[in-house]
DNA sequence: GTCTATAACCTGATAGAC
DNA sequence: GTCTATCAGGTTATAGAC
């Protein structure tokens, strides 16, 4: 529970500790089924430091998940604008970088659709991401390739098969259809398969 | 709101009108979101009707959750276990089967996976269908085709590539990647593209 | 900064009249 | 079966002592 960045002492300072476990707690129950007084005994502190700290449950929130999407975000868009890769080298590139993030952190692209679909999260709606994406490297890459398939439904695809293995995790483990560890060896093989399917999807 | 079997007056009976309001808030806002009062207002009767039907929110719940659960096996099981078509065929039939379901009903593959990721949910765990799945007529004619990609890896992505889509809608909208249109038009492709590209990745 | 105590409000569920 | 009124318990947030 005690993240620290380098050896030695150095205990994490109460706000961080309450955003840790505030992390911990929105991400497994939502922000409608976690209640405060969970992430003030999660952190080992009080109910009213918490709200000291931060001025409501919302802005705690609200933090967290910014930089949940964050995370999300640096994982892909710097590969896709990089002008000095290629394609297929950009591919094999979101592939790793996503499945190191999504490895440590299952839960996460489940949550954050999730909270996105029921709320209006404003700080999405505000930087006009999306519209920036559509304009990478990548983009006006497969563009280049004349492949009949729209750069769109690539992208889409690829992060599918990507990231639908998470977000599918509880059904199939749940169901008695894989065992936990059936679903890392899993996970480990498609770091080399969707590269290749992706290929054979652009020809 | 008021969905009729047939023409004419046919009132729905309150339990149903509950059920239906039920099933709309409970898809928008999940479980805990959800307060048994915001049902009972869509449904236009009063909060105590709600516990005179339904025992608790919880059963109400569990009641819209196992008719969804169902509304999602009933559209591929059936599918996968058929001797009688190829695995073409079943491919073709998965894709058009679910686009079917989702284009009508978009929050609700997010909604399943995200409360069976919260609660654990009983009725899943009872049902051995995972297993079962794996033993299909499907995943069967996958093995004969001594193709280099485990079945469960061409299920996952296939469903991947159907489901992530609907999944991902509020992100990819509401940041302004994609307009409403846009992905209607997309979605519409897809049902074309997605057996093609399964057969692509089976070589 | 950190705590205890409590205010103010919300929510699921029920009692009881009709 | 359906309603109004209300209870009992839980939840966020704050007041105030240390």
């Amino acid at each position: 529970m005690a993240r620290r960045k380098k050896a030695g002492p150095d205990p994490l300072s109460t706000e961080e500790k309450i955003k840790e476990a505030a992390r911990k707690v929105f991400l497994r129950k939502g922000f409608s089924g976690t209640r405060t007084r969970d992430i003030a005994e999660e952190a080992g502190i009080n109910l009213a430091l918490l709200n000291y700290y931060f001025r409501s449950k919302q802005k705690l929130f609200d933090e967290v998940m910014k930089e949940k999407i964050q995370t999300l975000l640096k994982t892909i868009i710097p590969v896709l604008q990089d002008n000095s890769t290629t394609l297929e080298e950009k591919i094999k590139l979101m592939v790793s970088n996503y499945f190191k993030v999504l490895s440590k952190n299952n839960d996460l692209p489940i949550f954050v659709l999730n909270e996105l679909r029921k709320n209006n999260i404003s700080f999405i709606s505000n930087l006009p991401v999306g519209k920036a994406i559509l304009q990478t490297s990548f983009m006006l890459q497969l563009k280049q390739r004349k492949a009949n398939v729209d750069p769109v439904h690539f992208l889409m695809s690829m992060l599918g098969l990507i990231i639908f293995p998470f977000v599918a995790k509880p059904i199939l483990t749940q169901s008695g259809m894989i065992s936990e560890r059936k679903f890392q060896s899993l996970i480990e093989e498609r770091e080399l398969l969707i590269p290749l399917w992706m290929k054979a999807i652009l020809k």
